[in-house]
DNA sequence: TCTGGGGTCCTAGGACCC
DNA sequence: TCTGGGGTCCTAGGACCC
């Protein structure tokens, strides 16, 4: 039987959680901000049309911000995580297999769903938008690749109601051609210029060039198996179980440049602290972590930018193992006269906590560990964020941190913020 | 003054082994 | 003068995604 997939995805997400809990919003221009206030990472229609693209700096175009009334929000994360788990947890009562693609995005098996299907994912639409509130495009077609591009019309075309269906072999042509190949799901901008010399310019034209050998040669194996999916065949499979990391990143960009190591050192410990609590999450161990600092390069000073990594005799989640050497290969990445601004920590060689090695030569105590960890995290849960941890964080005095300057109350995850009905 | 953060997959090429 | 062939594993880096 030909597959039937759905890709529902939510209208400018960051925005729309904002407006959320501010009504008042509707229909002014909504953006929300990187980390730091940098760039903007998501734009209403009604930003989009004032001619701000998306990782527009915030700097440049303040003005025309102020001046069209636009309300910018820096990011609130944790807001936008507990809204999509509400939106998640709708669509799954709507298909038998759900794949949580990202924070915005669920790809639906509708495969075997009787009746009319834009019909069907009209009733998806207005119960996520009746019992959330979010807004959502859905895109119907017989592979993921198509359902993106279906999606894409859907959004762009509103007398479509939000849905749109590759039902057929018209509408598919049709659909494609309007479709820059640069638009196209894995198609990025390197290999859409090699496509464009070719004399491809939309979906269509390089869905039916023949020459595969080209195709592999620009862009291997992933590229033959989006043209295939493109001609309607179903190649990327859903997976609808949440896997395990196999890396974990933690960095950021200083509020303000940091020039010495001791505030270098401190940023570190935060960055290796946090990535510690996700590897515990989800019961994981690992063998070997990275560290980076940069200078910022679109200053104009002196550039630097050093990696070096570190590997553990055996597998550790020990927020204090990481710190430690996480400190020491910093040490020897630091030089001293250079504006630093940003750090970053990388925790890789992932495996399940419960098969980590022994090791022979460094003598850790891995149950007082286990349960010097277990007693923090739960603590940190109950009680908030960073309650207990390591002084390697520091107390105060974070040169370092973020600039959040217009961000909105944790509507959701916070007692205190909670809103407010006058 | 001011430009995000966190991931995955694939390949080429080096190291190493027999 | 002249220096094999094939396989595996690992890593760095490119490309892409949201």
């Amino acid at each position: 039987m030909e597959k039937i997939i759905a890709l529902v995805d939510c209208n400018s997400f960051y925005c729309s959680c904002e407006r959320l809990f501010r009504p008042d919003l509707k229909n002014i221009p909504v953006g929300v901000l990187s980390n730091n206030d940098g760039c903007f990472v998501s734009r209403t229609k009604e930003l989009k049309a004032l001619g701000v693209k998306m990782g527009e700096p915030y700097f440049k175009v303040k003005e025309l911000c102020e001046k069209n009334n636009v309300a910018v929000f820096s990011a609130n994360f944790s807001l936008y995580t507990n809204i999509s788990d509400r939106v998640m947890r709708t669509l799954m009562n709507f298909a038998p297999e759900v794949e949580v693609y990202s924070v915005d995005e669920a790809f639906l098996d509708l495969t075997g769903v009787q009746g009319d299907l834009e019909k069907y994912c009209k009733i998806v639409r207005e119960t996520i938008l009746r019992d959330v509130g979010i807004p959502v495009s859905i895109g119907i077609a017989s592979s993921k690749t198509l359902a993106k591009v279906a999606n894409k019309i859907a959004k762009n075309y509103d007398k479509l109601g939000g849905v749109f269906y590759l039902s057929d072999q018209k509408r598919t042509d049709w659909a494609l051609e309007k479709t820059k190949v640069g638009d196209v799901w894995g198609i990025g901008s390197r290999s859409s210029e090699k496509l464009n010399s070719l004399g491809i310019y939309n979906a269509k034209q390089f869905r039916d060039y023949k020459n595969e050998r080209q195709v592999q040669k620009i862009f291997t194996k992933l590229g033959r198996m989006t043209q295939d999916e493109l001609k309607g065949k179903y190649c990327f499979e859903l997976s609808t179980v949440v896997e395990k990391k196999k890396e974990i990143i933690s960095s950021r960009t200083f509020g303000s440049p940091v020039f010495d190591i001791g505030t270098l050192r401190q940023s570190i410990a935060n960055y290796a602290t946090l990535a510690c609590e996700k590897l515990r999450h989800q019961k994981s161990v690992c063998a070997s972590i990275e560290v980076i600092v940069r200078t910022n390069p679109f200053k104009n000073v002196t550039q630097y930018y050093a990696a070096r990594g570190y590997k553990f005799n055996s597998h550790t989640n020990d927020t204090r193992m990481v710190i430690k050497y996480a400190w020491q290969v910093l040490d020897e990445l630091y030089r001293h006269g250079y504006e630093y601004k940003k750090g970053m920590i990388r925790i890789s060689e992932i495996r399940d906590g419960d098969q980590g090695q022994m090791s022979l030569f460094e003598q850790t105590d891995n149950s007082k560990s286990e349960k010097l960890m277990e007693v923090i995290d739960r603590i940190n849960r109950r009680e908030g964020p960073q309650t207990v941890k390591s002084m390697a964080c520091g107390v105060d005095n974070k040169a370092w941190k973020m600039k959040q300057e217009l961000k909105s109350p944790r509507y959701v995850t916070g007692w205190n913020e909670l809103r407010k009905c006058y």
